[in-house]
RNA sequence: GCCCGGGUGGCGAAAUUGGUAGACGCAAGGGACUUAAAAUCCCUCGGACUAAUCCUCCGUGCCGGUUCGAGUCCGGCCCCGGGCACCA
């Protein structure tokens, strides 16, 4: 053994290793339990940081867990290699996005190697190569014929400069992020994938999600939103028009004092094709972006429209207007609006002096609340309501519902606020939309035997709009049914879609004649995913919905793609995110030049728990280096001399009780909870016992302990330590270590003796003890009777194993 | 604005089911070894009071509550972060 701790040799030693045995190399074993460990693929964008090390790092030390355990572990990586950046890149640096991205992702997988993960890289996918993405193309013509595809217009910001559609990301306070033109809202055809098909689905299912965090599954039940309301037809007066609302509260129709419409609405276009000032007013709508938070948060605006409408369950007139907080997107593109009972509509009733009505009470002081400040937006007891007066919130809901539906002007309905996804994006690096219009058939998908529509990658790349557009040889094609020429659909698809069936395609990346072969059976669903907590909603929901979609073509057995997940938090430099665009990433490269990957794996385990953030520290990574060589040497000394020149029966027991509390410790943090910070506590406390106890025991079974479950997380020192101390068969190969029940019996134990809840002493007592003796020996301790002169105790109570707690009350 | 998290020493954090607040590590200070430095090892390390490492009091973002007992539960606030459907 050499006396010097010496990453580098022994990181690339440890990783020849593994290459020559095909180590982690998968394959497939009915008879042995499998475990399919996922971490969330890499976006290629030039080199990994530090944020990529944590996520994979938190994989590997899993999946090399589990396969201790005897687990059959499959660990795949790979590309999701279309996107923005690449385009980004192309435009500045002159280089076409295939050539970039390709560059990446050799830079990226070859620092990934030096890193240790344990990956099959046999199994490596890359998104943007034509064999994956035509079963791509493949699946969305399936979903296409399944009827859960359609083509509708929809919303996206336009650049009226650059003539081009800008991501949201792209638009910097309303304005074009190159161009700095303003940007307007505009409608243009796109392709939808019918998500809200699954709705009920994918929100029963999250009960099923056990090992999901809750967090997580909250995120997603309030995504996609399932409101019980009713939807209620309000005529136009003098017009044939009806319009349509949805509301959750049907309880406060008798106190709506206005409607508003969306400046997109049908009847506002209407109206302002005679009305100049409408027509001005929804121009000025226009500009901005397309953002929820952008509406939530934009100043109320609005105009009467000059038209009023009818309230079907009293009669009443009421105004309508067309407003800017009012979305076309959602419900039907009009609400009712209740001033007395909703914030927003109190804030816009308020600015434009529009009538607030009183129809909803709260239950305990049946009296006019004061609604002179702000809303009563409570459940209560409806009051003004005619024939309703009187009823609960849930009552009334039920009656006004029964009373639309009898007169024909409504009727009870489930809003979802999930939306269908959007998949059409109009850029040039992404999968090509296999969809060919023709003048005479109509729109037509491409036949499987024309399959992949492959995207060219020589282009010119200039930024303005696609280059696929300005490419005939690209979009000029025959129709596969009347062999007439055609044009091709030149959007991509969102990237999303790619990283949607991902985890599946790795089960079997080879097969070229079907999208997955009987290996996906085997290893899906994967048992365990772990990615930013940043994928909460839409990433997840999104592969959730391929998922059961793909079970439903019976190409996938299971109803849920990933059964457990950890969601990691982000590692922060200064209190601030670590990113590029702020400037202050730190280079992993340099960081494994200097102190090796294992003390950079290590750090990252020890600095926090998985599901919080990390903050960045360089004396951190300093301190995890110096463990690291503080069991070097412990275990170069050891082999040196074995045994301890003064041996004493009841340390080494002592020690051997230590190491197997540590053990199970341990065995729990990494299996169940994924604490690897308090793991890692817990073995370093065990190595301080070992270091002051070696004197008079013999250190073996807690250095092999130690050395054994730290391997997940520095597999490439203690794969070398393994092989000093004398074993044969690789440390990678070798099983965790068992707990041994006896080793962890105690004779006594230390209890906390509390005097009203405070701390007033200890006492060592049999771990047998009865109450009385313990209660005794409590009140006999001399800081505990200082406590209790002139007090009277009133009861004692004890928490096994625990406290004693004496209750006191002055005499 | 809405949804979801988080806030504990100088710093990263621990306290798993309501039961000893600060494990483990970093930084700092003191000491040993050394010609010296580095490395290593040992000691101290929330605040106040104190001769003291005793005792006591205060202390987990802020205000209030429940409980024998609250970092943990409940109500109300403040601040920070993530997401909001075209960044991935």
């Amino acid at each position: 053994m050499e006396p010097v701790y010496n990453p580098k040799k022994i990181e690339a030693e440890a990783q020849q290793y593994w290459e020559d045995h095909k180590t982690f190399k998968a394959t497939e074993n009915p008879d042995q339990e499998k475990f399919y460990c996922l971490s969330m693929f890499p976006y290629p964008s030039g080199s990994l940081h530090v944020g990529h090390v944590r996520n994979y790092t938190l994989g590997d030390a899993i999946s090399r867990f589990w396969r201790m355990q005897g687990k059959n572990v499959l660990q795949p990586i790979g590309w999701d290699a279309f996107g923005l950046p690449a385009e980004n890149a192309a435009i500045k640096h002159q280089v076409p996005p295939a050539k970039w991205t390709y560059q990446n992702i050799k830079h990226m997988g070859d620092q990934l190697k030096r890193l240790g993960f344990g990956y099959d890289w046999d199994r490596e996918i890359a998104t943007c190569k034509p064999e994956y993405y035509r079963w791509e193309q493949w699946l969305f013509i399936q979903l296409y014929q399944k009827g859960l595809v359609y083509r509708k217009n929809s919303v996206v910001n336009w650049d009226p400069v650059d003539q081009t559609v800008l991501a949201n990301e792209q638009v910097i306070d309303g304005r074009g992020w190159r161009s700095g033109a303003k940007i307007e809202r505009r409608e243009i055809p796109q392709w939808f994938l019918k998500i809200t098909a699954y709705a009920e689905e994918l929100l029963q299912d999250l009960d099923k999600l056990t090992e999901w965090p809750a967090q997580v599954k909250t995120m997603q039940r309030n995504w996609i939103g399932k409101a019980e309301g009713a939807i209620v037809h309000f005529k136009v007066v003098n017009r044939a028009e009806e319009i349509e609302i949805f509301t959750t509260c049907p309880d406060t129709l008798f106190g709506v004092t206005y409607l508003a419409i969306a400046p997109e609405h049908p009847l506002a276009l209407t109206v302002a094709e005679s009305n100049p000032l409408v027509h001005q007013f929804i121009e000025e709508c226009r500009l901005g972006k397309v953002a929820e938070a952008e509406f939530a948060t934009l100043e109320k605006r609005g105009m009467d429209l000059g038209l009023k409408v009818i309230n079907p369950v009293n009669g009443e007139t009421v105004p309508l207007w067309v407003a800017n907080y009012v979305l076309m997107d959602y419900g039907t593109g009009a609400i009712m609006a209740v001033p007395a009972h909703d914030a927003r509509d109190y804030e816009f009733a308020k600015k434009y002096g529009l009538p607030i009505k009183q129809v909803v009470t709260p239950i305990e002081n049946n009296q006019i609340c004061d609604l002179s400040k702000a809303a009563f937006v409570e459940k209560g007891k409806l009051i003004h309501s005619g024939q309703f007066d009187g009823l609960g919130y849930k009552d009334a809901c039920k009656a006004i519902i029964q009373f639309l539906e009898e007169k024909k002007v409504g009727q009870g309905q489930i809003h979802w606020r999930l939306r269908d996804w959007g998949v059409s994006r109009q850029r040039y690096w992404g999968a090509p939309i296999p969809m060919i219009y023709c003048k005479t058939c109509g729109t037509v998908p491409v036949p499987q035997k024309d399959l992949p529509v492959v995207l060219p990658e020589e282009v010119e790349f200039v930024g303005v709009g696609s280059p696929l557009k300005k490419m005939p040889e690209f979009y000029k094609t025959i129709c596969p049914n009347c062999q007439q020429p055609a044009e091709r659909e030149t959007d991509t698809f969102d990237t999303f879609i790619e990283s949607s069936w991902y985890y599946a395609r790795f089960a079997c990346p080879d097969q070229t004649d079907a999208i997955f072969d009987e290996r996906a059976d085997y290893w899906t669903p994967v048992d365990q995913y772990i990615g930013g907590i940043e994928h909460a909603i839409l990433h997840l929901l999104y592969a959730r919905f391929f998922h059961k979609a793909m079970r439903d073509l019976k190409l996938i057995a299971s109803d849920e793609p990933f059964s457990r997940l950890l969601s990691q938090g982000m590692v922060l430099k200064d209190g601030t995110k670590m990113s590029k665009s702020v400037g202050n990433t730190v280079d992993p490269e340099s960081l494994i030049e200097q102190y090796g990957a294992d003390t950079l794996r290590f750090f990252l385990m020890f600095g926090s728990p998985p599901e919080q953030s990390l903050e960045w520290s360089e004396s951190g990574v300093e301190g995890a280096f110096r463990f690291l060589k503080r069991l070097w040497d412990m275990t170069a000394k050891y082999i040196k001399q074995p045994n301890p020149k003064d041996p004493r029966e009841d340390v080494q027991k002592q020690l051997r009780r230590l190491c197997h509390e540590t053990i199970a410790k341990v065995t729990d943090d990494f299996g169940r909870r994924h604490t690897f910070n308090t793991a890692i506590a817990a073995m370093m406390e065990l190595f301080n016992h070992m270091q002051t106890l070696s004197k008079n025991a013999n250190i073996k079974e807690p250095l092999e302990a130690i050395i054994l479950m730290l391997s997940p997380i520095a597999p490439h020192i203690t794969h070398a330590l393994w092989n000093a101390l004398g074993h044969q068969q690789a440390i990678i190969d070798e099983t965790w270590p068992k707990v041994d029940s006896a080793a962890l019996v105690k004779q006594s134990q230390e209890w906390v003796v509390q005097v009203n809840g405070k701390l007033r002493g200890n006492i060592e007592a049999p771990v047998s003890a009865a109450n009385q003796d313990l209660e005794r020996w409590a009140l006999e301790q001399e800081n505990v009777k200082r406590h209790l002169e002139g007090k009277k105790v009133q009861r004692i109570i004890i928490v096994p194993n625990k406290l004693i707690n004496i209750v006191v009350k002055d005499a």
